[in-house]
DNA sequence: GCGAGACTACTCGGATATATTTTGTCCGAGTTCTCAGGG
DNA sequence: CCCTGAGAACTCGGACAAAATATATCCGAGTAGTCTCGC
């Protein structure tokens, strides 16, 4: 079980683009610039979080990404699940059923089985712990000399 | 992300081998039958929880896998950890150094990344509540007519 | 000098290759059971 | 009839392919800026 890249990517893009919020719209290659990441690949991880809604998009030239929304409004949540495509990471194939499962009764698959329920039980916790984390808690957190070396990156290779 | 289906696997087999704990040790390809898997595959899941000392394995004929441990003693956690091999979803590669970063003073990295903290923290709340179940919860969840096709269907092969 | 128009440069979006991980299969080492032969 | 010993069958363990997913790259559609030409 390994959680794509661009989920790293994503939250750092947004908290760089929270920080140059008035030089927005930023093009894709500044931002991989700042992180040294291949730009064409950076913007393909990117894309996902646009059509979700939380970044937005300007074609043409001037153009660029920008927060959709204020950083408060942003859930880690949010993040993984349009990069991740809010799929749960235990997937039930109702093993229970094939093999000697055949012989059961009708009624005993009413109920879900135990060990989905169990697992989903688990990743409830994890997305109620995402949900409960916003960009804006991590702007509060982070170093302000990242901020302050990030806007002054982004002018000097302007 | 998506998690092994040997963790669904490893699960539904520990209940059988709890159930059938008389007929222990239980040969994989019996396990196999039960849930209509590929024999050799369903091994090469079981092997790693054999290895965690999860499951106690005997070669040769009249061998098999049978539970190491008492159910109650058996987490989710211990399962997946197992198979998924105890790496954490989200790995940070410390983006935060690269481009920009490589003009920071030193003692800035002191801290973790706020990102992986956060990550960190729902992956714990996940951790917990896998850690909080035991494949006894499973056997109390479970219908009891489970049980009994599972052992009438691997004695009627036999 | 000023305005209109076409051109160029730059952006995002989606379609196309390569790498890596996951999934699935195969062969070898070791142990137990079976069965034939001898006492 | 009982014991001994060799053979055969069955088990797990680890090494070897195929498929699926993630990673990385390229080309096309569209927009803003710019430069030239005409007035």
């Amino acid at each position: 079980m390994r959680m794509s890249e661009g989920v790293e990517w994503g939250l750092h893009c947004c908290l760089v683009l929270s920080w140059l919020d008035d030089l927005a719209p930023l093009p894709v290659g500044r931002l991989a610039e700042v992180f040294e990441l291949p730009p064409q690949y950076l913007k393909k991880q990117l894309q996902p979080l646009a059509k979700a809604g939380i970044l937005a998009s300007e074609p043409g030239a001037r153009g660029g990404y920008r927060l959709a929304r204020e950083p408060e409004a942003i859930t880690l949540m949010d993040v993984v699940a349009a990069i991740e495509g809010g799929v749960d990471p235990f997937r039930c194939t109702e093993v229970r059923r094939r093999g000697a499962g055949t012989l059961a009764e009708a009624g005993e698959f009413a109920h879900p089985c135990g060990i989905s329920v169990a697992m989903r039980k688990a990743e409830l916790a994890w997305r109620r712990e995402l949900a409960g984390q916003t960009v804006a808690d991590l702007l509060a957190a982070a170093p302000p000399a990242a901020a302050q070396r990030a806007r002054r990156f982004v002018q000097r290779v302007a």
